[in-house]
DNA sequence: GACCGTCGTAACATTAGTTGTTACGACGCG
DNA sequence: CGCGTCGTAACAACTAATGTTACGACGGTC
C-alpha cells in the first residue's frame, strides 16, 4: 500500500475522534455487543428480517469486521443467528427480555476481573505463600456480586433506556 | 422506574465515563499493592521500622522499581509513607484495619470498569444516540456495587486470610 | 450455472497500557 | 564524605483491543 494512501486512511480515522475525545485503551466489547443487539432488535421490530454487519457498524461507527467478530461470539453463546448468501445478515436467536448483560458479558469477555501476580511470589515468604489463595477467595466473592448485578439487567432494559434518552 | 434516571443522577458525581480508560484484566496492580501493604505491616509487627522496595520486590517476585511506583501511588493516597537517606524505606501511614481494598483500588486504578465506544456512535441513529447515556447509567450502578464490595474488605482482613492459608 | 452480496476468518497494523529493566540524581543519616 | 535507598526518567518487551484489507465460502436470484 502506498504511503499516500496510508496517510489518507490515517487522517480519516483521526477525524472520527473529534469532540475532544482522546484514544481509549479500554475494553468496549460489552458496550459494542449491547449496541449491536439493541440495533438488531429495533431493526427487526421495524419489519426487517436481518441486519447486516455493515449497517450495525455504521451505527456504532466502527468496522464491519469488528461487528462480525463480536456477533460471532454472541452466536456461539446462542444469542444471535446468522444467514449467509444473498440477503444474508444477523437476527436475534432469543427475545431481548431473556438476554441479560451477564449473558453478553460471558459471551464476549474472558478471564477474571482482577489478575494475580504475573510470576509466582516467593513461596518461602509467609505473605508470598498465602497472598494468592487469599486474594483469589476475596476476588471470587466480589466477582460473584458483579455477575449478579449484570444478570439483573436485561437487554430489553437496555433498549428501553436507549429509547428513553431525550433528544 | 427507569434505571436511566436513577443512574444519570449518580453519574454526575462520577466523572470519566465516555472517555475514560476501562479495565484491563491482565492488570495485577491491585494484587501487588495489597501484597506490599501486607508485607510492610507484617514486617513492622516483627519490630522493624521500615521496609525497602527491594525486600518487598523479592517477596512479590518482581522488580523494586515496580514496587516503588505502586507505593508512590499509595503514598499520594495517604496510605503509606517513605523515608529517604540511609535507613530509608516504607512504612504504613494508617492502620491496616482502616485501609479498605477500595482505598487501594482508587489509589492504583483509574477509569471506569467498562468503556464506551472509542468513537462517537452515529448520532443520527436512535440507538447510536441513546446507547452511551443508557450504558453509562447502567455501568455506573454496577460500579457502585463493586465499590461497595471492595469497601467491605479491609487490609487487615486480607492479612488475616493470608496468614490463615495452611502450609 | 453464473452472478452477487454478505458472512467467516486470516493476517497484519495501530494504539495504548502494564510490566520489567537500567540508569542516575536526590536525599539524609552516620 | 560515603553510602544505601528513594524518585523518576527512559526505554524495551509483552499483551490486548481495535481497525483494516483481503479473499474464500455460501446461498439466494437471474
Amino acid at each position: 500500500m502506498s504511503q499516500l494512501l496510508l496517510l489518507r486512511l490515517r487522517s480519516r480515522n483521526m477525524a472520527g475522534y473529534g469532540r475532544g475525545e482522546g484514544f481509549v485503551s479500554a475494553n468496549s466489547r460489552l458496550t459494542i455487543a449491547a449496541h449491536a443487539l439493541a440495533w438488531i432488535s429495533l431493526y427487526q421490530r421495524q419489519g426487517h428480517e436481518v441486519a447486516t454487519s455493515e449497517q450495525i457498524a455504521a451505527s456504532a461507527n466502527t468496522n464491519p469486521v469488528v461487528i462480525r467478530r463480536l456477533l460471532g461470539e454472541l452466536r456461539k453463546a446462542g444469542l444471535v443467528e446468522s444467514r449467509r448468501g444473498v440477503g444474508a445478515g444477523w437476527s436475534l436467536a432469543r427475545e431481548l427480555e431473556s438476554i441479560t448483560l451477564l449473558d453478553v458479558y460471558d459471551a464476549v469477555e474472558s478471564g477474571p476481573l482482577f489478575a494475580m501476580h504475573r510470576t509466582t511470589p516467593d513461596q518461602g515468604c509467609v505473605v508470598g505463600y498465602g497472598i494468592r489463595p487469599a486474594m483469589q477467595g476475596i476476588y471470587g466473592g466480589i466477582e460473584e456480586t458483579l455477575r449478579a448485578e449484570l444478570a439483573r439487567v436485561t437487554m430489553e432494559d437496555v433498549l428501553r433506556d436507549v429509547l428513553a434518552v431525550p433528544r
